[in-house]
RNA sequence: GCCCCAGUGGCGAAAUAGGUAGCCGCAGCGGACUUAAAAUCCGCCUCCGGAAGGAUUACGAGUUCGAGUCUCGUCUGGGGCACCA
């Protein structure tokens, strides 16, 4: 490099290489950050100063990324991709005038950070703090334009203080479903002091002390009741129990196979005390909803799947017992299908189970005993063995159905029919009602597990006749699980059960739904339902590093909220934060949290509105998750003390219909993010967005207008003949493909880019190797943003001489002057600039800055080609590639001779009079194949053309003098012949 | 098992209201400049063929004057869900 070297082959003062690039570079991120110049200006207060431009008469653009996770790894080139994404929008949208807001915040709570504090011996918080400093500084070096007055990270206490506050606002919330919304909606997140208010008032009925006075209850009463409507709420219920990790996991965390996400332990259901958030009430809104959002189909796709609405019916079984008559409520997605239903299955945990008989009947086939002497018995055993599975041994066994009989009938509330009652794993005590009709003529599940236990098959569907199909083709075989057919083997005469006769026979299985459920609810057993796949989200871990829960308990254990004023409450010095893990099949194990080994900090004296009380405070902590659910909207003013989240700014930057393209939505204009959050994250800030909707807190439906997926940047990494990695820095590849190492051929993989892999690439390799515009250039440069791509080093030298290129067309390398000529563009030059300005406007609109960079290398090659470079051309140049590569664009500007930031700039406007072309090259085909071309004007009539395509000697050859039966003419650009 | 997405030169990839397949870049080849190399600049670069020509967007059919693009089937890869009644 120039200051380094004597010797004669040094290169130019001027070249564009690393050195000079990491020298404007650092000059302009200072230069920026000292101007301010990426200040998004607010409505109002502290954050109201833009730098000269406010927020009056400019269009608010709000574009963000998933925010990072502060690990202590550091960053390999595939983390960025994202950031410099909307890096480049962010500033094709300044160039448009717009008021940009763009910050990047920490998502600084969770495992990761309280396991490496474990291992280096350091606090949490001082660990978090370093990550987060050394993240912003590769991420700084980039040159990315955040306005970084709006940066925080989740672990502040400004900010933990607001988390708390919304829990507290959930929790302090009920779910209303007759309440009409301002938008006109159903349903609605109200205070808890209204459904009170209702309780009092004899509105409505409190469950469980039908017909009492609301204020006859004891405060413990009144807590249990409201426990059983609050959004956030304690329950005893099945869970998933990870001894490996200590901690209770949400439905989300844990993979198919049954494992913790994190860890890949075992997952166990264990009935535990917990936190919940009433998630489930808002099913129908999430899915509803994803139809005014602009996200990519797949992801909407994927929550609408994970929801899992499905419409149905609840039906009222009666079961006679020792005790008198049960009922048990069943739900199916067929209540056609109800004169099919040969025996029912309620799962281990149901609660009809505590009423099976003391005896088997006569003549029960010991198939159906398990080997007991009792059914009690049976029972008891069979759910002892149910429970001690892991979630990953039901995966396992699926299919391989199992199960025991009951002792219990039920009665078919349509045809009197006497039904078992079996209990079998297969059936999912918080899925439905824990209990099914079985129906082994339409179902696979109830067809294996009738065929076990010699159960009979009744088939109430018949094929069409058009299908080719017979029941013969199934009975015997397999259930007949097609929608498609008409109902027979479906009537019941008035005379059997008393009311009307049903009938469904002939009926399409969509009538004979409709017509049960009318007929059900006629009488009162059963009614038309939803039901959801999608579970209540569990919020409580024992973990030490996340927001403490702001409730404290009293003496009786009823749970009060912490006031507002109280907030934030800090995580307490524990003698140690480490959390109490078990041996990963422990399933007996109980949850430890840390928080519990501080006394000082659990029990306290509170004065919370009736006098000093002793109290101890919860002790569990809330999941990674609640942070990152409404951070977006802490960028607009992340030291508010007054609100989360100011009306005022909020309605400005995030409110529906807020500019152009936000839409009823309003929200996030652009959020980019990888695909593994879509129904984790995405789904539980959804859900925290509506509820503080309903409250009034937020005026935007819902928090992401836009989202896009990026894909990934992958890796090539090498194995040795003994299968380990060997660094892929130092592979070279022969010209027969093949791949060597130290003198060994190696093998060439494909996937991540890892350190255990050999094969990371760091960002701050690449900011010393190349710089940070080149960096940009390639990834922008590699492919489509949402698709996942490979990593090679050797092609980024193309992006490194496109921007030399572009520097050598404006800078004598060796003087250091600038050479452009101020003469008037030559034709071509013109034209070829226009169209590029109108083709990458399209481009940038699209978020396609792959081709962006192609059609700018053409128009840079093009000036390359030049005698001398004109400034008119390679203006609009250095304008149109400044998103992309910021740092030398800024530098270029400024030796143009202008004084002002680039950043700011007018987005350049094609001139029309050059847009277009003169001549087009029309193509002349004869039976699909191009057998002849002409260079013909762009206006060109189709009888004109098609006479010059005729007239080819070509064509006349091919024709052989003969007339063509058919010419299709689409000009100006083809002639179609059909001989 | 069910649902969704993808498959184009040696490589990363362009091009879809159906209209010249392969823009741009990497690698490679040739040339200019240089004592030489690097850098730079110019040219070639899907495959077969000397050429004429032919073939070609995973594979096989179909619709069409015309298919990378639409339809059906198959294969391969990736992703999601998975006893959800």
């Amino acid at each position: 490099m120039a200051e380094s070297g004597v010797s004669e082959d040094r290169e130019p003062e001027y070249r564009y290489n690393a050195a000079l690039a990491q020298k404007i570079e650092n000059k302009w991120q200072k230069k920026w950050d000292d101007e301010g110049t990426f200040w998004a200006a607010n409505v109002k207060g502290d954050l109201k100063d833009g730098k000269g431009r406010n927020a009056d008469g400019r269009a608010p653009y709000f574009v963000i990324d998933m925010f990072p996770y502060p690990s202590g790894k550091g960053l390999h080139v595939g983390h960025p991709l994202g950031y410099i994404a909307t890096d480049v929008v962010s500033r094709y949208h300044r160039m448009k005038g717009e008021n940009v807001m763009h910050a990047l915040g920490y998502d600084a709570f969770g495992l990761p950070a309280e396991q490496y504090a474990v291992q280096t011996g350091q606090h949490p918080r001082i660990t978090t703090e370093q990550n987060i400093a050394n993240m912003h500084r590769q991420l700084h070096r980039l040159g990315l334009s955040f306005d970084d007055r709006r940066s925080f990270a989740t672990t502040d206490m400004n900010y933990v203080r607001w988390t708390q506050w919304i829990f507290s606002r959930i929790y302090d919330s009920w779910y209303d479903p007759e309440y009409v919304r301002a938008d006109g909606g159903k349903g609605s997140a109200r205070p808890v002091s209204e459904l009170i208010g209702k309780f009092r008032s004899g509105a409505k009925q409190i469950p469980g002390f039908e017909g009492r006075a609301w204020d006859s209850l004891t405060e413990e009463e009144q807590s249990d009741v409201l426990n059983g409507f609050r959004l956030a709420y304690i329950s005893k219920s099945p869970v998933n129990w990870c001894p490996g990790l200590g901690t209770v996991l949400a439905n989300e965390e844990v993979t198919a196979e049954g494992r913790s996400e994190r860890g890949n332990y075992p997952v166990f259901q264990r009935e535990l005390r917990q936190w919940s958030m009433r998630i489930t009430a808002y099913g129908h809104r999430l899915i509803e909803d994803l139809d005014m959002i602009d996200w990519p189909e797949k992801v909407r796709l994927m929550q609408r799947n994970w929801i899992g609405e499905s419409h149905g019916a609840s039906v009222h079984f009666a079961v006679p017992t020792a005790a008198g008559e049960r009922d048990m409520e069943i739900y199916t997605t067929r209540p056609d299908t109800l004169f099919g239903t040969t025996f029912a299955v309620v799962s281990p945990e149901h609660p009809l189970l505590a009423d099976v008989p003391d005896a088997w009947e006569e003549g029960i086939p010991d198939a159906w005993k398990g080997g007991y002497a009792t059914p009690k018995e049976a029972v008891h055993a069979y759910r002892l063995q149910a429970e001690s599975k892991t979630a990953k041994d039901r995966v396992a066994e699926e299919g391989d159905k199992t199960g025991v009989f009951t002792g219990l009938y039920a009665v078919n509330p349509i045809t009197g029919a006497r039904l078992p009652i079996f209990a079998a794993d297969y059936v999912l005590m918080d899925y439905g009602t824990g209990a099914i009709m079985a129906v082994p003529g339409g179902d696979d599940r109830d067809y294996d597990f009738a065929v076990k236990f010699g159960l009979p098959v009744i088939y109430t569907l018949q094929p069409t006749p058009e299908s080719g199909e017979t029941l013969a083709d199934y009975e015997g075989k397999s259930a007949y699980t097609s929608h498609e057919g008409t109902i027979i083997n479906s009537r019941v005469e008035s005379t059997e059960v008393g009311g009307d006769t049903l009938d469904l026979n002939g009926l399409t299985v969509d009538e004979g739904k409709d017509r049960t459920i009318a007929w059900l609810e006629s009488r009162g057993v059963g009614k038309g339902t939803v039901s959801y796949r999608l579970r209540d989200w569990l919020f409580s871990r024992q973990r030490y590093w996340g927001e403490p829960f702001p409730i404290v308990y009293d003496e009786n254990e009823v749970p009060h909220l912490v006031p507002d004023s109280m907030l934030p409450i800090n995580l307490p010095d524990v003698p140690d934060y480490q959390p109490r893990t078990f041996d990963p099949m422990d399933a007996e194990s109980n949850p430890e949290a840390p928080l519990s080994r501080n006394p000082e900090w659990v029990n306290v004296t509170l004065d919370l509105g009736d006098g000093p009380k002793k109290y101890h405070r919860d002790t569990n902590t809330m999941p990674n998750w609640a942070g990152s659910c409404w951070y977006y909207m802490r960028y607009i003013d992340p030291k508010n003390a007054e609100n989360a989240v100011d009306p005022e700014e909020f309605q400005y930057w995030l409110g529906p219909n807020h500019n152009a393209t936000a839409g009823e939505s309003g929200g996030v204009d652009l959020y980019v993010g990888g695909v593994e959050h879509a129904v984790l994250h995405l789904l539980y800030a959804r859900f925290w967005h509506k509820v503080l909707y309903d409250l009034g807190f937020v005026s935007s439906p819902e928090p992401f207008h836009k989202l896009f997926n990026q894909g990934y940047i992958q890796a090539y990494a090498y194995t040795d003949s003994r299968g380990q990695y060997v660094p892929a820095a130092e592979v070279e590849e022969h010209k027969d493909g093949t791949f060597w190492y130290d003198g060994q051929q190696v093998n060439r993989e494909f996937g991540k880019m890892g350190k255990s892999l050999k094969n990371i690439i760091t960002p701050d390799y690449m900011y010393d190797t190349y710089g940070a515009d080149t960096f940009r250039v390639y990834e922008m440069s590699m492919g489509p943003l949402d698709e996942s791509r490979p990593w090679n080093t050797r092609n980024v030298v193309g992006a490194q001489r496109l921007l030399a290129r572009l520097w050598r067309n404006v800078v004598d390398e060796n003087t250091g002057e600038v050479t452009v000529t101020d003469d008037e563009l030559d034709e071509k030059t013109a034209k070829l600039l226009n169209n590029t300005i109108a083709e990458v406007t399209v481009e940038m609109e699209n978020m396609r800055p792959n081709t962006t960079i192609a059609k700018l290398t053409v128009l840079n090659n093009h000036l390359t080609s030049l005698a001398a470079v004109p400034r008119k051309a390679v203006e609009p140049l250095v304008l149109m590639l400044s998103p992309i590569a910021p740092h030398i664009c800024e530098e270029l500007w400024t030796r143009l001779g202008h004084e002002e930031s680039l950043a700011h700039a007018p987005w350049p406007v094609a001139d029309q009079r050059f847009v277009g072309v003169d001549t087009v090259t029309a193509v002349v085909q004869v039976k699909g194949k191009v057998r002849g071309k002409l260079e013909v004007t762009p206006d060109i009539s189709e009888d004109e053309l098609r006479d010059k395509a005729l007239a080819l000697p070509k064509i006349q050859e091919l024709l052989g003098g003969n007339e063509p039966r058919k010419v299709i003419v689409k000009a100006p650009k083809i002639v179609s012949i059909v001989p």
